[in-house]
DNA sequence: CATGAATGAGTTTTCATTCAT
DNA sequence: TATGAATGAAAACTCATTCAT
């Protein structure tokens, strides 16, 4: 992932190159998340990119890896905001309250990310590239089940389903601002309640059960 | 919506009638959900329910407006298990919990509602098939607002944002089980746990907010 | 070979469809063997057949598929002419000159059968269709082989091979009505010289060798 | 034909140039007859070739022109052991039989040749360098024919058709070994049956008419 | 000259939808 | 009403060819 797909030699003097690939990618995120994976079609997002159709082609073996690379990129966008919570040791409910609003916020302010990741686990099923997304996205859990691994314990989270929380923190903001966007719901939410929103994880886990009835 | 487009006259006599357009949308609803709903094609659904492909036409104008059909059945039945809790009043930490549980409960057990909800909003700009479902889904989100009102207040939740509080529960369990499923997340999370995410959103915001700080 | 592709239900009332089946194919055989396999396309045939481009595909799986129809049918036709002289016994030296002219004769009439084995075996490399058509070109020339069998041991020539003196004459004769079409070659030879032509293998073959020099 | 195309002028001291030419040639010959002239991409040539795509172009206008070319050396390479037969003078048989046997020991050696040949003749009708390849044969079939004409008289083979002799010393060898190549036939083939194939065109026409029948 | 990035015309194939039977 | 044959608009992708470097 991530690299150049037919051949993989990178010429020095080729920044401009880079410079349309980096457009393609910009534009069909934009146009993907605005207009649907499927009714977005390569020619707009070239035509957007102010380049020939043929071009979108040489940078990349199908629309499919399109989508793998772009999911790629938000996540690795992602995963470095989320990444620095877990480093400065925390207790577990201000680790999970970070990071749940890390990911309100991230997505607040890039509904495309959202629209992206949901639609792209529609490819998941299809082709290399579906499988591509699928390991990158379970990759991605991983890494933040990982992190958020040490909070388990102290809230009594089994850590075998560590992956399940990271899941759901993701699951949350993407599906909020998914959903929420036709709505018109989500996009002016005040960032005083989205932190509010972000906690909640934290706080409804941390609180001590009571004997379950 | 949810009457049949092309005569709208439901004679009585046609019982069979009924029993295929039944048949077309829950096949169609494992399908679509199964393989995409770009990917599942007009005839894979008229093959599965055993009738020849012209059939889909007279029961359906078009595959979106199918889609819309079996968005508004779902939302039917979600709305089913749900409304009751508004009935019996409760304290709002427990209506908020219960809703939260019942929400997660039920895209457990029906996964296809999940995928088919959240590939419909997909075609929420596309035609008028897509309006109706946009409509169909605010049209549901309000009402679940409406039953979280009372508990809102209590909670200290502005009223005027009610509706971001029912949407971050679709999107909660909806999210959860989509994104989890090509994942194997999500399917076999013991219920015990699902429950506890449940209460999650109830809890957090019922905690009283220290301090930011 | 020669069944219908996707679905292989023929019902009684669709005498047009077969109809239609055959008009593609004729028309596909001239088209392709005027203008060449692959300049030749799909588009054009259904054009000359007066039905939507759509509809060569419901009959014909794919493009390849249709020539290794094609190339079936020509076969099929060829053999025909073949087999009846394998059947009244005769001596060697006949046989084989029969078989010869028959050959010469046919493909003199319909040079678009020459183009189009000679076109299809250019194919042979690429994809299944490429496959069926490879065996069914073995099947054929085995085919032959076996009613020369009886000639070929009072010709002298191993009967393990006899399979290579049946690709040589459909060779010479294909050879002879495909290389020389685009040069005005071939078409208008007189049949008595071309009936010379085609005894020539049987007479070459039978007439004693010589002490090699 | 042979010249290079956009410069016409050959350079002296550019050897190398030439030495690219003609590993571009070398490789498309092979690439080409392997995967037949349309599967096979300039790409593939010049990827073989270790130049650049660009490269192929500075070389030969066209591919088409790239293949009427290479059919030009070809059949010069043909001719070369052809026509020193004609040069000594011997009896009509044994010259007929020394160019058929030629032609199958060639093409035997040069399955390649036989299959650029053929497939070249397909593109006969398209663009200049069809016609140029078109005369090419013509050219060749002349020649050949020329060799053949004082052999005519004395196998009473009527003098104005010698060119279809020829063609059919062609046909013969570049039909059985394009047609027998994909299905294994023909490579093997021993040289003794080979050269008693070659003769056969030579003996049926010798031996002395008998009344038809 | 050599190169490989850019190009877009051109092709096969798909599939929702229509409609005659 | 049910059917499946026919349709043609689309869309992804290919690749010979051009051309700036």
């Amino acid at each position: 992932m991530e690299e150049t797909p037919r051949p993989a030699r990178e010429g020095p003097r080729s920044k401009k190159r880079r410079q349309t690939r980096n457009r393609l990618l910009e534009e069909g995120l934009a146009l993907m998340a605005q207009r649907g994976i499927h009714a977005c079609k390569v020619e707009e997002i070239t035509r957007a990119a102010g380049v020939g159709k043929g071009t979108f082609f040489t940078h990349f073996k199908s629309k499919q890896h399109f989508v793998a690379v772009l999911v790629d990129q938000v996540l690795n966008d992602l995963v470095r905001r989320v990444r620095p919570l877990g480093l400065s040791p925390t207790d577990a409910e201000s680790l999970l309250a970070g990071v749940g609003t890390v990911h309100l916020r991230y997505f607040q302010l890039r509904p495309q990310a959202a629209a992206l990741l949901t639609q792209a686990v529609g490819l998941v099923e299809h082709g290399q590239a579906g499988e591509a997304i699928k390991e990158r996205l379970a990759e991605h859990l991983e890494g933040v089940a990982q992190m958020l691994l040490p909070a388990c314990q102290s809230l009594g989270w089994p850590p075998e389903h560590a992956r399940e929380l990271a899941l759901m923190v993701l699951a949350n903001a993407v599906g909020f601002f998914y959903l929420g966007a036709p709505l018109g719901l989500g996009g002016d939410t005040p960032m005083s309640l989205l932190d509010r929103l972000g906690r909640v994880l934290a706080r409804g886990l941390a609180r001590k059960d009571q004997p379950p009835q």
